[in-house]
DNA sequence: AGCGTTTGTGCAAACGCTTGTGATAGTAAA
DNA sequence: TTTACTATCACAAGCGTTTGCACAAACGCT
């Protein structure tokens, strides 16, 4: 351990450990019973034991007697190097337990083979689950993936690009937070050449590729759904007015009633943080206003399923008096009781999609031009809607 | 796009691609309506364009006329250099727009600041949860995080661990996949002096630090509040018999029959792998054989709300026929109808831990024991067990 | 034999940054 | 005035790979 001193009695053995503070060591000097903490300086900590010399090309150069260049072409099955000396080159890297450096390689190749992921949350199913379609896209075809978490701050997402950047990501694939509605880190990044690609939360007016959840639709399914099964006062609770899927699942919405030859009453429109307590503030707050009101839609599941929870506790029936449905198939609606209508909106595929779209994109290189994508999904329809068979 | 002609008919102008298949480019041609992939080669794809000579400190030092060293030093705020060429230094290099190249960087330092985090999955609450807790501390001392998913296989488990390796990553923190049970592959890197850091499901014969859930105190905590609630059989649906957790957390359910002045039936123990179709296939196979059992205590809290689903299926009536429990406070124990009594175990604050543990292995450098910690956690009784106030 | 091709390999310059070691001043002590 | 620092900076050798180019030997043709 560093021997760091007491800020006040100067002492250094009498100190431990305590913790960490905002990225702050922090100490506590056992004499004085004082705490204090202490920038960490990574650069000037003692230099531990060196990694220990891993064998080189130049090593395995040396060995046989050929350059590294040629061991270099060797590994890579150059079709300028013999077979013969292939062999070698590759037996003798084989028991020297070579393993490439890969940052020398990046380094000289100018690309990293990593790709760098931005969501809001990583512990909602929904972007967990995207995030494993993208995985597993990058890895069959030897790509990293390197993953940063806004937790719904366009602070952190601007600083997470900027890692990402810095970095040298190949390539970036982003969801932007819920707070997002500048588009400047992008915008730079996009002027240098770096492949972007935003998925289900989208800048439309970013000329980059995209992934889309078939938000209009999907709210359509639902909400035409609910209408067959004799909801007449349909509440929608949505998120921030200007996100991108808020907007669209209204759209949906909207639609639905459109089709049905009636409108949407705008007063059973509200828009929320999406948090637990706006939503329910919401709900609250509307069954109070107006008592008609037979059915939320909530676009967000862990919304819905909290709406559920909410008028059970309120001893309302679900679906019988009021019913209830979501937008993202999270694995908890299915097993809140009652289960939980929504729109499952492939959400691993759309992961696998948001990956290809990138690779495409780099074999592309320079005529690459941006498209969108949409991916389908499908209306699940369970207990909590269910009233009586579609027609 | 490559220019990719068409297997049968040998033309390209018909050809599309078709998604993906294991890491191989699908391609479509329309004439032959034939399907057919091509390995990938990333290495001779038509070279992107450049990325845009970002700039170097190399064009600072041209810029201001001073030498390459005196800039980096500059950036820095190395003593060496005058506070007047520190400020023209740094202007010209905000000016600029310079961005320090992390690799090269890396590759001199021979570090990365980066740290890889190896998880059986990432779409289950609780790992996406310590997922959360590492990112928060590492960021705020600037370092980066790389997430793989070893799904549960050794296989991959072994992959990502040498990915990592060979990406230079300063650590390593993991938690072994089930299937796990050699460790080869972290004896290794061990060897070569590189940190590792085991949490939740470690290899106790591994020198390494680790961090561990208070597995039989938490069993025993659960097991204690039911005997205490008046279940009398309760059956224990564990893990693989030598996963980790499930020898820990059995441990305290036995421990908590002893201090009861009982013991466990031995017949009530039950392994599994924790796959749903598992659990209630034990579940049903113990109801036949044993109408007593009062209580079922599964050690994963996704299985435990899968039980009470499936008993709810069956018209049993929880708790008052029999009990369920789980581990790990999973939010969806919360939603479940009757609330699930589960062991919390803190699982954002096992990721700090581990973190912090971590950075204290480096700032020791060479001076460094192992050592292990337990995080504590707490007991949540909801409804599924609750009878009766405890005595 | 002379000449143009292959074939197989080595040289050396990048890639962008860090850092040990000097070098040159100016300043203070002797 | 000499000596001894100190402050400030430049040089250059890496870090481990990739890759354009040069070059020599071998080969096939007239």
């Amino acid at each position: 351990m560093p021997r760091v001193k007491c800020k006040k009695c100067h002492k250094d053995e009498t100190i431990i450990r305590s913790g960490f503070i905002r990225g702050r060591q922090r100490f506590f000097c056992k004499e004085c019973d004082y705490y204090f903490t202490i920038q960490l300086d990574f650069q000037k900590r003692k230099p531990s034991r060196l990694k220990d010399h891993s064998t080189t090309i130049i090593d395995i150069a040396k060995v046989i007697g050929v350059s590294v260049s040629t061991v270099s072409r060797a590994l890579k099955d150059h079709s300028d190097i013999s077979l013969e000396t292939k062999n070698v080159v590759k037996q003798v890297a084989a028991e020297l337990n070579y393993q490439p450096n890969t940052l020398a390689q990046s380094l000289t190749r100018r690309e990293t083979r990593t790709i760098g992921v931005i969501i809001p949350d990583i512990e909602t199913y929904f972007f967990a689950s995207i995030l494993t379609g993208i995985q597993s896209i990058a890895s069959a075809v030897g790509y990293k993936v390197m993953i940063s978490q806004s937790r719904e701050s366009h602070e952190t997402e601007v600083a997470n690009v900027h890692t990402f950047i810095t970095n040298w990501v190949d390539g970036l694939l982003i969801c932007h937070s819920k707070e997002t509605n500048t588009f400047d880190h992008i915008k730079l990044n996009l002027k240098r050449g770096i492949p972007i690609i935003q998925f289900d939360r989208v800048c439309e007016e970013l000329n980059t590729s995209k992934v889309l959840l078939d938000d209009v639709d999907g709210s359509f399914q639902v909400t035409e759904h609910m209408i067959g099964q004799g909801f007449k006062r349909i509440a929608i609770i949505a998120g921030p007015e200007r996100l991108y899927v808020t907007r669209k699942r209204l759209e949906g919405y909207l639609k639905a009633f459109r089709k049905a030859g009636t409108s949407a009453d705008p007063a059973l429109i509200c828009y929320t943080d999406l948090t637990k307590e706006a939503i329910l503030k919401q709900v609250d707050e509307l069954l109070e206003r107006d008592r008609t009101i037979d059915a939320f839609f909530c676009i967000s599941d862990i919304g819905a399923v909290n709406i559920i929870v909410h008028l059970k506790k309120k001893g309302i029936r679900i679906p019988h008096e009021i019913g209830v449905a979501g937008f993202g198939n999270d694995p908890t609606g299915d097993i809140i009781e009652p289960s939980l209508t929504s729109f499952n909106p492939q959400t691993y595929k759309c992961g696998e999609t948001v990956a290809q779209m990138f690779f495409d994109q780099i074999l592309d290189g320079d005529d690459h031009v941006a498209q969108t994508k949409m991916v389908k999904g499908n209306l699940i329809v369970r207990s909590s809607t269910f009233r009586r068979p579609e027609p």
